[in-house]
Formats: structure tokens, sequence, C-alpha cells
DNA sequence: TATTGTTATACTCTATAACTATA
DNA sequence: TATAGTTATAGAGTATAACAATA
């Protein structure tokens, strides 16, 4: 049977293969005496409170550098994209364009990173880490290596192979594509 | 090496075992044409991406029932654990008791949820369901199931098994514990 | 007309302090 | 004193509409 047949009480479909199930079994922690019933085998559920752990953790290790996830993510993309503009770092990162106007406001104001308008189009900024903003990236980078470490701990290194493999499969399955 | 030194610039080490590495080779999808470093090799990154696609998924399920994914988990978790009070379910779900009280009053207000003053102690309350919200978590969890079944899409049973099992050793590592 | 970046705004989720009523 | 639930509030993160400047 699927896992999602744990959760209906109805007659669940046996026209599917197993082995979800068991992990959802195996999955029922306690949690203080409490049944969690089938929760912690969606996948969803199991997503959510590994990634809100694991940002916890990343915030806890770069808060001496005032980094954000996101705004971490925006030093390493313009390291690795010098020269391009806003919209194509805010698509790449799947953040809003207002939103990431207001972070670049935030970084330049910062002196991390550098806001020069395009010679070829006046429209648009050409983003660039200033000296500072490639120290704060390579400080950022030391502690993130710590963190990564930290919360691959207990996880084989094939696994967190396969991790990343499925989270991208699941990534876009649920992205429709 | 580490994945972690897939970050630096500078040499990797090549003292540790690989594997980590061709995942993070893998998974550099273009993103339209920017070179994402070692971004999608980090475990929160990955771990982000797929965790907002799948609510996003599990948001447009349920838009029509009117529940959100939190609110989901407190009917299912009432119906395993009817009379219990809530501080108890707010712990199990992660929840900040402030925010849960929130919570509560609108799945009580919209006649889902109902509370009833313990009559072994008069300062909790002792949360069940109501008809109306049986009802309404017969029918999430058809949705859900359908959910479920779509991100699963384009991975074996068993993997999901490996995930979600990797995914509880992550939080874990993340947690401290 | 379309695009780039911005402003304003709003909604959700999360976190903390302080209050009340009970124990 | 401590606990259960609440209120108020504040901070992130995310989403959309509308605007000015430029293409």
């Amino acid at each position: 049977m699927t896992a999602t047949d744990e959760m209906e009480s109805a007659e669940p479909d046996r026209t599917r293969k197993g082995g979800a199930a068991r992990a959802v079994a195996a999955a029922h922690e306690p949690a203080g005496g409490l049944d969690m019933g089938a929760l912690p085998g969606l996948v969803g559920y199991a997503l959510r409170r590994a990634q809100v752990a694991v940002f916890t953790d990343f915030n806890a290790s770069l808060a001496e550098l005032d980094l954000r996830p996101a705004q971490f993510s925006v030093l390493l993309l313009v390291r690795h994209n010098p020269g391009r503009k806003q919209s194509d770092l805010a698509e790449a990162l799947g953040i809003q364009r207002p939103n990431f106007a207001t972070m670049m406001d935030e970084l330049d104001r910062r002196g991390l990173t550098r806001r020069t308008t395009s010679r070829t189009d006046r429209r648009s900024y050409v983003i660039q880490l200033t000296a500072a903003g490639e120290r704060r990236l390579d400080e950022a980078l030391a502690l993130v290596a710590e963190h990564e470490a930290r919360i691959r701990r207990d996880v084989d290194p094939a696994e967190v192979d396969r991790l990343v493999d499925v989270l991208g499969r699941i990534h876009r399955a649920a992205s429709g594509r």
C-alpha cells in the first residue's frame, strides 16, 4: 500500500506498491506520548520539520556575521555571477523582485554589495561584491561548512547525495514539471 | 572531499571521502544560465526549495477546504488524540502556545473543533473535533493523499522511506540531539 | 508597449513579554 | 510559585498592484 493510504479511514488503494507505509510506522516518534498518526510519514511534514531545524542552526551559525540564509545565497550567487542584473539573481533564487530590491538595499547599505548602472541598459543595475562583501562571504563559507558538517553528522555522504537528488525530483514534481 | 569544500574557490580537501561532490554537480541546474555554485548541494538550500514547492502544492490542493498545513495537522492530531489539552498538542507540533491559541480560536470559530473546560483542571481545555471537523478532516485526507501521490510521482517508494528517515536524522542533528 | 527597479501594502508564520485564572 | 491559556506586539518571509525611468 502507499503511505497516503495510511491517512485514509476508507479502504486503501492496493493497486500501488508499498514501502512508504513502513517508513510511516518507523517514523512514529511518540513526541511526548501523543499519537502523531500519519504526520511523520507525510513528505511535507518531514520536510518542514527538518528545514526549520536546519535553518535555525544556520541562523545561529551565521548570527555573528548578521547574515540570513537568503542574504548568504545572494552573496554566493553574486560571487559566481558578477555583473548580473538584479532580476536575473532574484529569479535564480526564486525571490520576488520587490523583495529582492529591499534585500539589495540592505546589502548595499551595509557595504557588502555595489549596484552600478549598466552601460548597455540604463534601467538595470550591475551587481558586484565589494571587498568587504568578499571577506564577509569567505567568513560565511567557513561557518556554513561547519554548519553543513553538523547537520550531516549522522548521515552517510552517499545518503546525502540521494537526499539532494530526491529533493530535486520532489521539487520538480511539486512545481508541476 | 566534503561537500562543504565545494563552496570554496580554494583547493578542495581530498583527504575525505567523496559522494556529496557528485550530488552537488548533478544538482547544478543552470537556472536560467546562472552558476548556482555550491547552493544546490547545501542541505538547507535543497530542503528549503523542496519544502516551499511542496507546501505550495499542499495549499493549492486544500484551498477548497480553506485548510493550511498547520490547521490540517491540528485536525489530524486531535482525531488521534481526542481530549488532550492545547499545550500538549501545540508542543507536539512545535507551535508556540500563543500562536496555537490563535489557531484554535479560528478552528473553533469555524466550528471544526470544540474546547471544553477540563473537569480535573479548570485552567485547561479539552480539545475535540466536532462532527463538521471530522467531515472536513476526511475530505482533507482524500486531497492530501492525492497531493502526496503527486509529489512522490518521480520517487521510488523505497527512496521515500530513506528520505523520511534521513530527514529525521538531520532534524535531530540540527536540533542538537 | 514591455522591462527594470522601486514603493507601498498585506498576509502568513514565528517569537517573546506580560497578563488572567487557576493550581 | 507554577501552569494553561490569552493578548499584544514585533520580526521575518512572501505576494501583488502600481509607479517612474528606460528600452
